[in-house]
DNA sequence: ATTTGTGAATCGGTTCACAGCG
DNA sequence: CGCTGTGAACCGATTCACAAAT
């Protein structure tokens, strides 16, 4: 956006103010503090403040500011202000369970397409989305404006599929499976590898003497 | 362990290291460089190294590491080497996925309660565990030996839950739920917001223009 | 009086470049 | 000669402290 680059922890913080402001908004407090967003969201009141910077002034000193105006801000700088979809490769528990989640829907991100393998899956529905094959994979992702790739399959399979999603013209690839992807620079990609985040637990567990 | 301070992105890519050390092992592959990790895991050598380095010398000078050793010491360093029993709260469509995730198991991971407070499915089997209520929770941790919680509820109900956790000794908590947890120093705390990692490929879309 | 906005200092992780060793 | 181990330089994010604004 500008001329600074922004720190991807700043991004993810100002991804955790957004659900707060929507509380705060919904309970109709029209003011609040940069102090009251850090204890809201675990950080401190700098760190708020110093985000928020990036992108503007947002604020009234010796007041703070106007919930509904910052978290309209915040949507903006976060894309949230329009839909964007969202395809989901791979229908198991994990899939079913991520096509189900409110928590996308509820940010604008619809799940339009759901693509897996098992032919005993194949024409049923999901949800709203009835499941598909994956032939014609490339042209769906092109005619259905679909900008997000959701792979939950098993790792073997995952960096093929990657492969194909981006050269469909895929542009953000969120991965939940555990292997590593490898995709050009321009793709946005993060990983959920969920038994990396055990493994950091247990090391954790293992050097509690600190 | 050591003296120094370990980063946890370097505790997050020793995680990664160990799975395709996994697989080099199941290959029969008994050497291999730091060149080869960092392709893998898609970093440079010099980080592998470096990562390695905080933990002692696994490598010989001119030739790279004996998969098999290196493999072992990753284990013992992640604290890997034994089994970590897991309460898991909520056995809604997520809670269920991760509950049959094989990904933990193969770690060292028991989940070996599953708790919901829904009355149709207490007493109904998820996997090998039977579901059960809440009522004295934190007599199961002691009794269990559980040391990781799980927090898969909504997240209205994930701060009173893990109030509870810890009084009852829990030592590390993985919170899927979008709630930002309060709880103790002590308590090894790693947040799974997924909506916020949505939110976060979205502002990358909408800021392509770098 | 109060709270924002922000340059400057600090801290910590990454990268570099090469010494050390097989 | 090849690859590891590592101090030092670099870079970027966090923290600090205070000036600016109402």
């Amino acid at each position: 956006l500008r001329e600074k680059k922004i720190p991807e922890a700043t991004v993810m913080r100002l991804a955790i103010y957004t659900r707060y402001l929507k509380q705060l908004l919904d309970e109709g407090i029209d003011t609040v503090s940069s102090s009251e967003i850090a204890e809201a969201a675990d950080v401190d009141a700098a760190k708020v403040r110093k985000d928020l910077d990036y992108f503007g002034e947002f604020g009234t000193r010796g007041v703070g500011y106007k919930v509904d105006e910052l978290y309209g801000h915040l949507l903006k700088i976060l894309g949230l202000h329009r839909i964007r979809n969202v395809i989901l490769l791979g229908a198991g528990r994990l899939g079913s369970a991520l096509a189900l989640y409110p928590g996308f829907a509820d940010w604008g991100f619809r799940i339009n397409t759901i693509i897996d393998v098992d032919p005993q899956k194949i024409g049923k529905p999901l949800g709203k989305v009835v499941i598909e094959g994956l032939e014609g994979l490339e042209r769906k992702i092109g005619e259905r404006d679909i900008e997000i790739a959701i792979i939950s399959v098993p790792g073997c399979e995952a960096q093929g599929l990657a492969d194909r999603l981006v050269a469909a013209g895929i542009k953000a690839i969120l991965n939940f499976s555990p292997q590593v992807l490898k995709v050009p620079e321009k793709i946005v990609l993060k990983n959920f590898d969920m038994s990396a985040y055990l493994k950091l637990l247990s090391f954790h567990l293992s050097n509690k003497s600190d």
